[in-house]
DNA sequence: GTCTATAACCCGATAGAC
DNA sequence: GTCTATCGGGTTATAGAC
């Protein structure tokens, strides 16, 4: 099962030391970006002290480093999946887009992390964001067009729809406490991711298919 | 509010280094956030010392939160003329969706303030945002709700559809520096800008149009 | 209104004992 | 591996001179 986010410490299966530091990383970093967590709160959740921790991360740009490289690393890996499937035509479109969904829904915390990349351009991080990721563009941009050339979908600009999906899809997950004032359910509820996946799959769909 | 021209001189000479305050400020906040941005980068700006700024601001959260409100009454004004036009149908949501490209064209560096506000479910300031848009959220579901019972809408969930427009805009706008990385052009251009609202309409246009 | 000087605090990082 | 203690630098905010 995906998300080992959810992981449970049992008594008798610890992790590493290094594996809790990482894990309660990602959550402050998430919470209140790079600059709004200090070492202090991170070695509050993992339960040792600011100088514990920099014993096992020379830095605290080298723990945020590793723990962004880690969470962007099992992201592509569970993308290219849903990528190389053989589905054609709106079944494959629908199942890459489900794949992000389901991404998100695992990893709802580290969506905020993302974005808050995406927000600043990759400050904090030696590797550019979007250079990693502009393969799985292009090649989803070209399935597009493939899609269009055929007559099976309408025909958009492949980018600029793929740029509409992304943001629409990414900012229900990253604005889940802002959108929870908008509706009258708990945005990342599970009715609710549902219900939003289906209607943004539904949407896409009517504008697509001719 | 009359007055001899030595007050009213003073009290222009007040509003406009109030007000070059206010308009460094939201420049500074919105590149690298609340926690990132300090009081000497905002002094810096301005071409004063730190203590000069807190003589006009009694702190740095008071700071902020005039800033955003200033923001916020100022694009809820001109989101309330794009609303109460008279057009129907399409041709109504489009001028409403055509005021949030203009509105975030406008003011670029605003949108990424918005954006970390959503982040942080409001976290530095007092006021709920979503309570704030929450009537304007409301009255445009009821309105595509009320196209969609007449049969000039495809049916969709409103809300839903509303939360993905959203999503859609304001992530190309705040997520710029990113999306640069993905397209070959500048996201930010007049061009693409242009090209990217024609398409989102178009698309939009094709999901809803029976 | 703007300045210098300073208070009080928190940060990341290091040294060294256990 | 974890701790105490501490350094050096940053921050917001205040006091008071000009």
């Amino acid at each position: 099962m995906p998300g080992d986010d959810a992981t449970v410490l049992s008594t008798r299966e610890v992790l590493s030391t290094r594996e809790l530091i990482l894990h309660e990383a990602l959550q402050c970093f998430a919470d209140a970006g790079y600059e709004g967590t200090s070492l202090n709160d991170i070695a509050a959740a993992v339960g040792i002290r600011r100088p514990s921790l920099l014993h096992h991360f020379e830095s605290k740009e080298a723990l945020y480093g590793e723990a962004f490289e880690r969470l962007l690393s099992d992201w592509m890996e569970r993308l290219d999946v849903a990528i190389a499937s053989e589905a054609i035509g709106w079944e494959k479109f629908e199942i890459v887009l489900s794949a992000g969904f389901q991404l998100f829904e695992d990893n709802p915390n580290y969506v905020r992390l993302m974005r808050r990349e995406a927000l600043d351009g990759g400050g904090h991080l030696g590797i550019d964001l979007s250079a990693v990721l502009r393969p799985m563009f292009d090649a989803a941009a070209e399935y597009l067009e493939r899609q269009m050339d055929e007559g099976t979908f309408r025909r958009f600009d492949a980018r600029h729809l793929l740029l509409a999906a992304y943001g629409s899809i990414l900012s229900y997950f990253s604005d889940a406490p802002f959108i929870d004032g908008l509706i009258d359910d708990e945005a990342l509820s599970k009715d609710s991711i549902r219900e939003h996946k289906e209607h943004v799959l539904r949407f896409f769909r009517a504008a697509l298919m001719v």
